[in-house]
DNA sequence: TCTCAACCTTGACATAGATCAAATCACATG
DNA sequence: CATGTGATTTGATCTATGTCAAGGTTGAGA
């Protein structure tokens, strides 16, 4: 398995008072709420490539992404795969009230999760109906992000899902590192063809040569097999199929 | 535009000691909540295909879904569309803490919704924890069919989609009415075939092959353009792609 | 620096599903 | 009962993407 360091990343969503510094649960940074929390967490750390749960499994915990990507994935019986969820830093993972996972949950990179004790947490929610609603308000917007998703892939050609999930990352990255609007984006892509393929409903092949074209037409730069730069975010969000307003930072 | 009479379905869900009569928001019937909710809520009738609210549109109710089906559709700005929720009875519908619509909203059929106002129905949210708990768990619930649906679009072939839609359809169909198991089941097809092929990420001419492909096979029995019978329920599961158990009322 | 294994790229070919074009059906209306 | 219109079916063809197969890169570790 390949390594990609998690980069140690400058959290806009981090809460600076508190000691678990994920708004993901941590809506308010009230104490008491922050001293049961503590309580009841700890830390996991995985390997690039490591399955962290497999679909049925008994799941006794929920966690927040603290660094690196975690995948959620749906396999069929003959094997073949949908990647269904992707977590970044701050992402919650794992389903209140549900005993086993749905999903295969993956390291799609070096990744650390927080950890709470799935018993304890349920009975904290019922008691602080803020992490409720937090936690609500963070669910609506995956479901948002699933329903784009599932635009893309229903509806959009190979090129147009590539030049998304671009799109998608790059994003995601800049909003990490708080970079200016104007610059050139460049980063590591976190993810390998195969996981990129998984994303997108296409074959690991449609995906090499798709980023290929885009190369070789100038709309990318890549170095090695990771890094990209994208000269011109708009050219490239032109390609995705999305509308065009909601730049950068949108 | 056909019609489909909405049917006078006998709703499981039904809470029969609450006026408003859907457990989608009114969890517990305490009489205090259902006397605000009284307060807030109005009927809404729409014709089988009528537009509900375009996306973009400002929209200041939510809303539960009394009889018939309402969809969710994004579309791309060169014309290509793609459904992204389908709500049947008791279903909710409407994101609290946005103003305006993401989506499309269709009558797949005529169709009833029960709104609620949006303002005063947040402000209760806060008051009430359990509707909030309680939309919670609705929306991790359609978060879960999301990443179902994720998986046929990405991975499926034209005749797993079909044979899922079926299925989808047949068994919320079959639960709606508290159908025995092993009968054949026999119901209308609540969808036209476009509806179909952008519930599937198709072309309306492949579900239609599809469609007779299946009926020339046996594994369906057609009358008139929407009446379905299914004589085997687990040998057209067993086209649909999914894991075989977890059988027809699970 | 060399080697190996995992990952990625590219080519040739096959095919599922899209596209374009005609029927045909079936129901509401006159 | 005839008619017209939108929905559906079916056919012929095209093409984007999948499949199979062979090389090429890269980077970790010896």
């Amino acid at each position: 398995m390949t390594r990609v360091t998690p980069q140690p990343r400058n959290l806009p969503q981090e809460c600076s008072d508190c000691p678990i510094r994920h708004k993901a649960v941590c809506a308010r940074c009230e104490s008491d709420e922050l001293e049961q929390l503590e309580a009841i967490k700890y830390y996991r750390s995985f390997e690039a490539g490591q399955t962290i749960v497999w679909s049925g499994d008994r799941m006794d915990f929920v966690a927040s992404v603290v660094t690196g990507i975690a995948t959620l994935s749906q396999t069929m019986e003959d094997g073949r795969r949908q990647m269904v969820g992707m977590l970044l830093p701050s992402d919650f993972l794992g389903r209140p009230g549900r005993e086993t996972s749905s999903y295969d949950v993956n390291a799609a990179t070096d990744l650390v999760l927080c950890c709470f004790r799935k018993k304890p947490f349920e009975e904290m929610m019922l008691r602080t109906p803020h992490i409720g609603q937090r936690l609500l308000e963070m669910t609506l917007d995956e479901l948002d992000s699933a329903r784009e998703w599932m635009l893309l892939l229903g509806r959009k050609t190979a090129r147009e899902k590539i030049a998304s999930l671009l799109c998608i990352i790059a994003r995601r990255d800049a909003s990490l590192h708080l970079r200016g609007p104007g610059a050139p984006l460049r980063f590591d892509l976190p993810l390998t063809r195969e996981a990129m393929s998984e994303y997108l409903g296409l074959t690991l092949e449609t995906v090499s040569r798709q980023i290929s074209t885009l190369r070789k037409e100038g709309l990318i730069v890549t170095e090695g097999k990771r890094q990209v730069t994208i000269p011109d975010f708009d050219r490239l969000l032109e390609e995705s199929g999305d509308d065009s307003d909601g730049g950068l930072l949108g």
